[in-house]
DNA sequence: TAAAACCATATAGCCACTATAAGGTCAATA
DNA sequence: TATTGACCTTATAGTGGCTATATGGTTTTA
């Protein structure tokens, strides 16, 4: 198949796919005369593989080092649950951190309504007098 | 002072400095005989301010439009006081998102324990047959 | 036969910086 | 006086993971 009919079957686009080839991510497949691309079942599956670890947000980095992994069979698997804890362990620093700036965001937008002139806007003062910890 | 002592004083790097001045966000300072920028108080403070938006995550943009309403200090405040709310919105979708992905990584995470061959990783297995949602 | 749809490469842009290179200026020291 | 070191200047490239654009060749369809 083509790379329409690839980025099409895997819900990505065409850039994309050369993108991932670029990065060394997909295998660069095979061309016809006229330089077109031509993939296999194989790369589809490849290609899927990839897309599901970024819905997860592991990071191209993150997916070349799985790939490695998959190509050691025997090898124990302790290092892909590693990896796995790492990323986990990053995703709940971010919510985290995020729930942190909530607050603070909230806590600003307290300090005013909607019927004040600038000059006297609670938000701009607190922002502007570094009342923030 | 000089740009060094202003990047002391408000915990910046005087070229994140510069680069505030070549997107309009601090405005350019007058320059010594030899081309040094020589800042004033007022630039400390409007630096701050910069910081303490970013602390918080506005985008440059956000903070430029702020900086557009300290310029009118007689208009209503809704408009800041909006930008904040949509601000803090984006930030609630994002931990949102982000719980959604946690259960997810948590989810494909029991489904191995760290005692088998890549071969039979729960992890990668799971991560290549699709069964995510 | 001509248009539409597809393919190719190369390059630039997004965000908010951060890093590097290559050089000019100034005060203090050997 | 010569040189070190700390400071300043501009210009350019890199980060991540794409996405958009420009320019041109190829295939398929009407
Ligand atoms: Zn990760
Ligand atoms: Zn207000
Ligand atoms: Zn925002
Ligand atoms: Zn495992």
């Amino acid at each position: 198949m083509r790379i329409g009919q690839l980025a099409r079957s895997v819900g990505v686009d065409t850039q994309t796919i050369r993108f991932y080839e670029r990065e060394g991510l997909l295998p660069p497949p095979d061309r016809q005369d006229n330089g077109y691309r031509i993939y296999t079942e194989r790369h589809v599956e490849r290609l899927a593989f990839i897309r599901r670890c970024r819905i997860l947000e592991l990071s191209l980095a993150e997916i070349h080092e799985l790939q490695r992994y998959q190509g050691a069979p025997h090898q124990p698997c302790r290092a892909i649950n590693t990896l796995l804890d790492d990323h986990i362990a990053q995703v709940r620093s971010q919510i985290t951190d995020l729930q942190v700036l909530e607050k603070q965001l909230v806590s600003l937008r307290a300090s005013c309504n909607d019927d004040r002139e600038i000059e006297a806007c609670g938000v701009l003062e607190g922002l502007s007098e570094g009342s923030m910890q």
